[in-house]
DNA sequence: ATGAAACTACACCGACCTGTGTAATGGCTG
DNA sequence: CAGCCATTACACAGGTCGGTGTAGTTTCAT
């Protein structure tokens, strides 16, 4: 039941936007009525707490599946996902980003979680690419990582108002080249989608 | 008058976002009355759509200045005032990213203003970085031009969240590399920001 | 001084918001 | 069957929202 309100309330919030969402709306979309919702969460914030919490358990872990391909290979994959998460047409771009967007910034003593479950939520895809270049062994996995991260996150942002799988393309590409750089050896471009021809 | 009225809006939706705005609000902040803001302009949309092309206008033009200087530098300087950009408490990310974010999924017949704003914006910095790696002569323009503005978007996205020079950085470095990857001679890291000592 | 234009204060509208209270209904287990 | 718990429908409170109508006041150029 709890799975149910979330699944409508992610949806509802990522097409529409936190604030647009009425608590009736996500109610009758959930098929349940308004005094179940709140026997479940007891205002919307928490909803919108667990919306996110839920992101960040799916999200978390969407790249974790190539965890016995090589780690570049495991990198790179990453950037290939976002392609096809881009033109998914429910795509709304990094849900942390849009919520402190939206939700502000924090006003005296509240909202301090949004903002916490964003940063938390950052820094541990920071931290899985970190993890495949130290077992790669580059000179500075940290600041590599750190470009990796920032390369995903403009690919989502700019992903959200242009659809346009060129822009996934295009950050697997640079991703190809820092890694190059850092003297990584890689599979040339396109080797993964189609294998051998 | 419409300029104080912009200056006042532009404020609290970047702050508190859009839908968190009310007009009442706008119009004491501006220090006139609710009907003169209407009669300046006919809608909250109108509004909205009028912040969005002032923050268009401010923010195409903010990298301008330093058109005497070779495109190479011109490019690193426009991450260097990114660096500047974030650390300003008053950063507030992407507007139009958080326009879209905020609006959701335009409706039937309205709304597409937003989007069309965002995706030009984006194009236009695009076309920034294009210009100037065309005059240096590298040999994809236009695909480098795309991953070096992937990395402003992801720089700014990020930056909203976590606000750390650290971000900025990185990106600037990113950059760094890419030119480089792509045969471009670029000054050594920090030499603008302490010339010769 | 006069008249037009802009501005103000303020009441008001209907719609929507989050959240609660309540009484009736259903299903499930003992 | 009895008792319990979840759920339902529905009304309601208190507030904010975008937007309008109106009557009175300021400003300012002629």
């Amino acid at each position: 039941m709890d799975e149910r309100i979330l699944a409508t309330a992610d949806r509802l919030f990522s097409r529409q936007g936190i604030r647009a969402v009425g608590v009736d709306t996500i109610a009758a979309e959930a098929g349940i009525s308004k005094r179940t919702l709140y026997n479940h969460y007891p205002a919307k914030e928490a909803l919108v707490v667990a919306h996110l919490r839920r992101r960040y358990g799916a999200l978390t872990h969407a790249d974790d599946r190539l965890v016995d391909a090589p780690p570049a290979a495991q990198i790179l994959g990453a950037f290939e996902r976002l392609e096809r998460a881009i033109a998914d047409p429910a795509f709304r771009g990094c849900p942390f980003v849009n919520a402190v967007a939206e939700l502000g910034v924090p006003g005296p003593g509240a909202d301090h979680q949004t903002n916490a479950l964003a940063i938390a939520f950052k820094e541990e895809r920071r931290q899985w690419f970190r993890r495949r270049l130290e077992r790669i062994g580059v000179a500075d996995p940290d600041g590599l990582a750190t470009q990796l991260a920032l390369l995903v996150d403009g690919c989502v942002a700019v992903g959200l108002v242009r659809r346009d799988p060129a822009m996934a393309r295009a950050a697997g590409a640079a991703a190809r080249t820092l890694l190059i750089a850092a003297g990584v050896a890689v599979a040339p471009a396109g080797s993964c989608r189609s294998p051998r021809r």
